[in-house]
RNA sequence: GCCGCCAUAGCUCAGUUGGUUAGAGCGCUUGAUUGUGGAUCAAGAGGUCCCCCGUUCGAGCCGGGGUGGUGGUACCA
């Protein structure tokens, strides 16, 4: 029992969770700056909606149970209503417009950022919370909404400094893979669950290539670490026809679209979805190989009802470990013309392309991008206090630097002049001012000294021995009158912004 | 969920066949060097060796269980 009061909260953070100091912060705010721009060029308008929603809203009860799916993170409201965690920014939107149906110019044409939530097990480059930044299209039935779609993904990636051919938005479209079930014989409601593991392989071909992906359409495989994954249970055949279809790639988008139509023209399903394909081709023909026809796409199962995107990254950066990182895919989308229509009597048209925004960071991060880089960051003027009772006057030198603009700060600790400088260094501050007894009562009147942090550091480096030291670091100060603090502040700043 | 690997100071890690008081580097705090961070030097603080049980005269080390982390895999709206 006593327990109790000796026990103390430990400080940690449960995992798949992170912090954001100064610098992650400025930078995102950046890249969301980057990714708004593009998508506004595009004709698309703000909007936003909370994080949390009615389950329900989000269809993430479990079948046939009167509780939430695992993986979203729920709980009830004093009403007894399941409230749950948006886990991504689509679901929301479709809740929004269902609910503003009737006020909204269709096509409605919106882009949102913010954070979602995954309660599932985290791994590299995988979180628990996370940013995305959603665009969608919702009214539109037209292929050229797709297609748009991939465009500004590509431009939007371009905006934040990707180079051309470091990235690749492949797309494919839900009905082929009907259609490849269809050409397996494995239609019909009755083989629901078999196409789901189907699927499930083909989306491993870009992990596994094609002797994983045989595996589990046949038998299983057994992974590295010994765990056996069930495979499908495909007979020889009808996995090659599979494997022909992961396979189907071209030389171009025509090219794919081809030997796709060739692949099942008999299943009218996957005649629809080709002929998708082809006009999609089409329209981003002036993207080239930016935009690939690619039919080992396969994204999520739930709700894509046609075309499918994603964004991914090709080249590989060595890690801290020596080991090759992979970034993969940093975005996805597609059409789903059923989700807004859970809300309504009748379907809605809509597509739409999310960003992962946390992802994304990471691999511009490791590729030392400019824009997440940035200019070091610098932190205030930091006055320090020498002799306490002289506090107000050293407050007066902070306003005086506040009025003028500049963020300054009054040292508020305890410690001595020797742990005050450090202070200022740590903050990263890039001077510091300085008054004393000698200053202050100084023959020609008041003075400060302006000590530059920056250039102070440059010298040191040349030092050698103490004398050398000490010459140097003086170098870095000079003594000005009071009145002329801001402008020798001003004199320093100037030098290392 | 399943499989593997790991757990010693704030961080990165040593620690002999099981043997007295568990170490290093970095970091941190304080001090010296005229009233000056970053150079140099000195001193100091900081440990439930993840937890529990067992084996043993004796466990940081061996065995079992648990917890946490991590990698793979499954699921992934």
């Amino acid at each position: 029992m006593t327990d109790i009061e000796t026990k103390r909260a430990e400080a940690r953070l449960p995992r798949g969770l992170g912090d954001r100091g100064p610098e992650d912060i400025a930078a995102t705010h950046r890249m969301l700056e980057a990714i708004r721009q593009t998508y506004e060029l595009y004709g698309f308008e703000a909007v936003e909606t909370p994080l949390i929603e009615f389950t329900d809203a989000l269809g993430k009860f479990l079948p046939d149970l009167d509780r939430p799916n695992e993986g979203v993170f729920s709980f009830k409201d004093d009403d007894e209503q399941w409230l749950s965690l948006r886990y991504d920014l689509t679901a929301p939107l479709a809740r929004y417009v269902a609910e503003n149906f009737d006020r909204l110019p269709k096509p409605y044409r919106s882009f949102r950022a913010g954070m979602v939530f995954r309660n599932e097990k985290p791994g590299p480059g995988r979180f628990r919370q996370f940013m995305q930044f959603d665009a969608d299209t919702v009214g539109s039935a037209s292929v050229a909404a797709d297609a748009e779609m991939c465009m500004m993904a590509a431009d939007t990636l371009e905006a934040l400094g990707i180079k051309r051919g470091d990235y690749v938005i492949k797309v494919n479209n839900r009905k082929v893979l009907d259609g490849v079930m269809e050409a397996i014989g494995l239609g019909g409601p009755e083989n629901a669950g078999r196409r789901l593991i189907v699927l499930r392989a083909m989306d491993k071909f870009d992990k596994f290539g094609v002797d994983g992906v045989r595996l589990l359409l046949g038998t299983g495989r057994k992974d590295e670490s010994g765990d056996f994954t069930k495979g499908a249970g495909l007979d020889a055949a009808q996995a090659d026809k599979v494997l022909a279809i992961l396979d189907a790639k071209g030389a171009d988008n025509h090219a794919t679209v081809d030997k796709l139509a060739a692949a099942f023209g008999d299943s009218p399903r996957g005649h629809e979805g080709t002929e998708e394909l082809r006009a999609i081709a089409d329209l981003v023909a002036g993207y080239g190989a930016r935009i690939s026809i690619d039919p080992a796409i396969v994204r999520g199962l739930e709700y894509y009802t046609g075309p499918v995107f994603e964004a991914e990254l090709t080249f590989e950066v060595t890690g801290d470990d020596g080991k090759p990182i992979r970034f993969g895919s940093v975005g996805g989308g597609g059409r789903y013309d059923g989700l807004v229509g859970r809300f309504r009597g009748e379907d809605v048209p809509a597509t739409g392309f999310s960003i992962g925004v946390s992802r994304l960071f990471s691999a511009l991060k490791a590729i030392k991008s400019p824009l997440v880089a940035g200019s070091a960051h610098r932190g205030p003027v930091v006055v320090l206090v020498l002799d306490k009772p002289e506090i107000a006057r050293y407050q007066a030198l902070v306003t005086q630097l506040r009025s003028a603009g500049i963020a300054a700060e009054l040292y508020l600790g305890q410690s001595g002049m020797n742990a005050q400088l450090k202070y200022a260094d740590k903050r990263k501050a890039i001077c510091a001012v300085i008054q004393g007894s000698n200053e202050r009562d100084h023959a020609d009147g008041p003075q400060v000294v302006v000590r530059d942090l920056v250039l102070g550091l440059e010298l040191a480096k040349s030092t050698k021995d103490r004398a050398d030291y000490i010459e140097l670091r003086a170098k870095a100060q000079s003594a000005v009158a009071e009145t002329d603090l801001v402008a020798k502040v001003r004199e320093v700043l100037g030098r290392h912004t």
